[in-house]
RNA sequence: CGGGGUGUAGCUCAGUAUGGUUAGAGUACUUGGUUUGGGACCAAGGGGCCGAAGGUUCGAGUCCUUUCACCCCGACCA
């Protein structure tokens, strides 16, 4: 291509809303463009760079076994209701009518447009397992698009549904995928972990996300010092603590603490270490029909993490309460306990099970208990995995410690089970002739997303440093002067020999002056750029990579074969 | 969905408190010239329904009402 010819509309200016660099850049750059909330326009350059990405993904599927297929971005909304999704995913599914008043929505994802091709139509164990994948583009009306690509109301993603027989099956396949996904993740350039997740609103027990490390992800993740245990926080676990603070000594008795409502107040009454207290966080827990408050208790040096209790009381969600609203079903905000508590349900950390020496609220106005040994109520109280881990907390596989970083979730991959085939009755028959939902497993991946996650990966002040896997063009010719004749005719014999070698090159024949083109060619993150320039004189020219921002003095005539050793 | 903010040239933004020539700047674009190793300089140009609708007024970018869009913080986020 020649940079004269291209639509690649570069710009000084930083578009007003844009934070992150990867929304910056590629603004800039002339990659993207803005038309709507969460909805951008993919100029040339992100269409050849999203183009690369599925063609990766693609070759890794076909390796894996998985089948290509496209579904209907428009689903009758009929099939949202037989999963009961249409309720549950709310306001983020979008909802319309055609000319004949019948009700569909854009797809956001395709467990039940899959579900529903695949069933009737594969009716026997002999034909499982069966993996099939599409590449398309989703909607999501998000309540609040932001951060360019990374999470846009309209993103391309691809997403995969297994049908197995056994679960035995779908484990295989389930590891299959994560391979496969890593090898996608590992050819792309970048640098991931593969971390344990919460399933959340779609279901199933095994969930795994793949998360590419940047500052500016939106994800943090436990991570191990020591093994490869990685998970993201909201199911990080830990082992129990290994240096255990000096338990206080007392007897069990009541106490008069008059204004202690915090952890910080009554630790540092007692003088003891926050490890010994009792932390109460009361919660809202909604229900589909109802709600009601319920008291979760962790360590006071512990805080509770939300996704946790969510799971623990099997909730759809869980909102803050008031002091109003405690002190109406008799409990005294700041003086909350576990032991007696009979004003409402209660969910204790599993940390805490068999705890003693502490000190927790008393259910009265200005009094804990001190000595307390929760032994006393392990048979009876409900204990849950709900506590936030803690950085430096251990590992719960070896004797690391855990540490946090931020993570961009580009892929998730899920053992669903029959949480969509028994709703939707897609069935077959096993070998004794026995109708069976299908097992299933879904595994998805953003491609826009992951056009954003290389740029907040690998990037500096001046724009883009594309992988040589995702660059929208591997080599970039630069003649600095285009009234050098000497220096265009090697631009142009240089052009032509690397597009005969099948190497996508830009040449940048433009009429503008040096420093334009090197801040241009830096901003849209060519890996490799060719300066000829002055150098020309003494039979040399330039690579400068953009990767190291490196530049090395070649031989003219060396150049090619410097180029095509370097890719 | 709650709270806040902004809509004026392709882009970034002045101008709006106090209504009054022909609505501005920078940048980008066109033409000519000078320059040619880090987003150059000089000159001349083109480009606007001042988000939309209604109203007040002799007169509205500016005041009032309605509405739409976009953005920020939060909640939400397979």
């Amino acid at each position: 291509m020649r940079r004269s010819r291209a639509f690649i509309p570069t710009s000084k200016e930083v578009p007003n809303d844009a934070t992150l660099p990867s929304h910056i850049f590629l603004s800039r750059a002339g990659f993207i463009s803005q038309v709507g909330a969460g909805l951008y326009n993919y100029m040339p350059l992100a269409k050849k760079v999203i183009k690369k990405i599925e063609h990766i993904i693609n070759e890794e599927m076909q390796n894996a076994g998985a089948q290509e297929v496209e579904l209907s971005f428009v689903t009758p909304a009929d099939l949202w209701a037989e999963s009961a999704r249409i309720e549950k995913f709310g306001k983020e599914l979008l909802r319309f009518r055609d000319r004949k008043e019948n009700l569909f929505v854009l797809g956001p994802t395709h467990e039940e447009m899959m579900v529903n091709l695949v069933r009737n139509r594969v009716n026997s164990y002999k034909n499982l397992p069966l993996n099939l994948y599409q590449i398309k583009t989703k909607f999501r009306d998000e309540a609040r698009p932001r951060f360019g690509l990374m999470r846009g109301r309209e993103f391309i993603m691809k997403d995969g549904y297994s049908f197995h027989s056994s679960y035995k099956d779908l484990d295989r396949e389930f590891d299959a995928m994560e391979a496969a996904y890593k090898k996608i993740l590992t050819r792309l350039g970048l640098d991931f972990r593969v971390v344990e997740a919460d399933s959340g609103a779609i279901g199933g027990s095994g969930s795994k996300e793949l998360m590419v490390l940047a500052d500016s992800g939106e994800d943090t993740i436990a991570v191990c010092s020591k093994c490869e245990y990685g998970a993201n926080i909201e199911a990080a676990k830990r082992s129990k603590r290994g240096t255990i603070p000096e338990a206080p000594e007392a007897e069990f008795n009541k106490f008069l603490t008059p204004d202690t409502k915090t952890i910080d107040d009554l630790a540092q009454f007692f003088k003891v270490d926050p490890y010994y207290t009792v932390k109460c966080v009361a919660k809202r827990v909604i229900y589909e029909d109802v709600s009601e408050i319920v008291l979760f208790f962790v360590r006071g040096c512990d805080n509770l993490q939300e996704a946790k209790a969510i799971n623990a009381t099997e909730a759809l969600d869980i909102v803050d309460v008031t002091e109003e609203e405690l002190a109406e079903i008799g409990l005294v905000p700041g003086f909350i306990g576990p032991l007696d508590q009979d004003k409402a349900k209660h969910v204790i950390d599993s940390d805490l099970k068999n705890a003693a020496n502490m000190i927790c609220g008393a259910n009265e106005k200005e009094y804990h208990f001190v000595g307390v040994d929760l032994g006393v109520i392990s048979e009876v109280a409900y204990f849950a995995d709900i506590a936030e881990v803690n950085e430096g907390d251990i590992c719960p596989h070896c004797d690391g410690t855990l540490s946090f970083t931020k993570g961009i979730e580009v892929g998730h991959i899920f053992k669903l089970g029959t949480v969509y085939s028994e709703p939707l009755k897609a069935e077959f028959l096993d070998e004794n002739g026995k109708a069976q939902p299908f097992i299933m497993g879904t595994y998805g991946m953003g491609v826009s997303r992951l056009v954003a996650a290389v740029i907040e990966q690998h990037h500096d002040e001046n724009g883009c440093k594309w992988t040589k896997a995702t660059a929208p063009y591997m080599v970039n010719i630069m003649v600095s002067n285009v009234k050098d004749e000497a220096q265009v005719a090697l631009g142009e014999e240089l052009y032509a020999k690397l597009q005969d070698a099948n190497v996508e090159v830009m040449l940048d024949d433009r009429k503008e002056r040096f420093g334009f083109k090197m801040k241009d060619a830096e901003l849209i993150g060519f890996p490799y750029t060719v300066i000829i320039g002055k150098e020309l004189a003494g039979g040399n020219v330039e690579i400068y990579e953009r990767m190291s921002t490196q530049k090395t003095e070649v031989p003219a005539d060396a150049v090619y074969e410097k180029l095509m050793e370097m890719m």
